[in-house]
DNA sequence: TCATTAAATTGTT
DNA sequence: AACAATTTAATGA
């Protein structure tokens, strides 16, 4: 590795923060501040960045890897809500208000973050208008993804499912990532779209033929977003899917 | 640089 | 859930 570690990784972490979209939004002394008061941590594969009770006291935003935001359940069970990877920033939510983290945020590989205290927000909230319409985008953005995945959840059926949960990694709006491969195992793959690592395996072979994505070794390669964004698969008509849950029937 | 090994991931039943 | 095959990563000569 490099020679200067410190100092490589210092850079990464203010390019990472100069770069993000709400940037654009500061003025140049206010960014300097941004950028002298944040510092970047790194979080092993498979340790958590922060768990759910604890105090929200930083926004986070992912300079390279990947987080994933779950709960546990007390009998084992897990649920993966969504995942954020590189230039996506999460923790808004609870850092508007006194707030405590309501899930937990796990790295599924080597993971560096920016980490902005709560009180460099606050300022920025509080000081410049221009900053707070890129929270509204951003978290009229998070409410967007949420309510798709709710209509996932209740009518899509599993190739249907993985499709769209791998289009969700890529909102332009929360994600400006640059590339269009991300390093997910099938397994985790599964665990954000909720179905199991086998039938994962068979809806990516699905999308691959179809020519949405190409499979990769512990990776895929997104190639029609748009396609897998509105994909419904053979049987959306409900006989095999959900049993009888509808969105639209008041 | 290459061969050997362990670990992770995939493909299939 | 279990198993075999494949790919990657780490190690040492």
């Amino acid at each position: 590795m490099s020679l200067v570690p410190d100092i490589h990784a210092r850079s990464e972490l203010e390019a990472m923060l100069r770069s993000s979209r709400w940037a654009a939004a500061l003025s140049a002394d206010e960014l300097d501040l941004v950028v002298a008061e944040s510092y970047e941590r790194r979080v092993a594969a498979g340790a958590c960045l922060f768990s759910c009770g604890e105090p929200a006291d930083h926004w986070y935003g992912v300079i390279d890897g990947m987080l994933k935001m779950s709960l546990s359940h007390a009998d084992g069970r897990q649920s993966t809500f969504t995942g954020v990877h590189e230039g996506g920033w999460a923790g808004e939510g609870s850092l508007l208000k006194p707030g405590i983290w309501r899930y937990d945020a796990i790295a599924t590989r080597e993971t560096r973050v920016a980490c902005v205290p709560r009180h460099t927000f606050e300022r920025l909230v509080s000081s410049n208008l221009a900053f707070n319409h890129f929270l509204l985008q951003h978290i009229n953005a998070r409410l967007s993804l949420f309510i798709g995945l709710v209509e996932i959840d209740r009518l899509l059926a599993p190739t249907a499912r993985v499709a769209r949960c791998i289009a969700s990694l890529f909102d332009p709006d929360l994600y400006p990532s640059k590339g269009w491969n991300v390093r997910l195992s099938q397994d985790e793959i599964g665990q954000l779209s909720a179905v199991s690592r086998q039938r994962t395996n068979q809806a990516l072979h699905t999308l691959e033929r179809e020519g949405l994505l190409a499979v990769e070794f512990g990776a895929i390669t997104v190639i029609d977003l748009p396609g897998l964004r509105s994909y419904v698969d053979e049987s959306a008509d409900g006989t095999s899917g959900k049993p009888g849950l509808r969105l639209h029937n008041a």
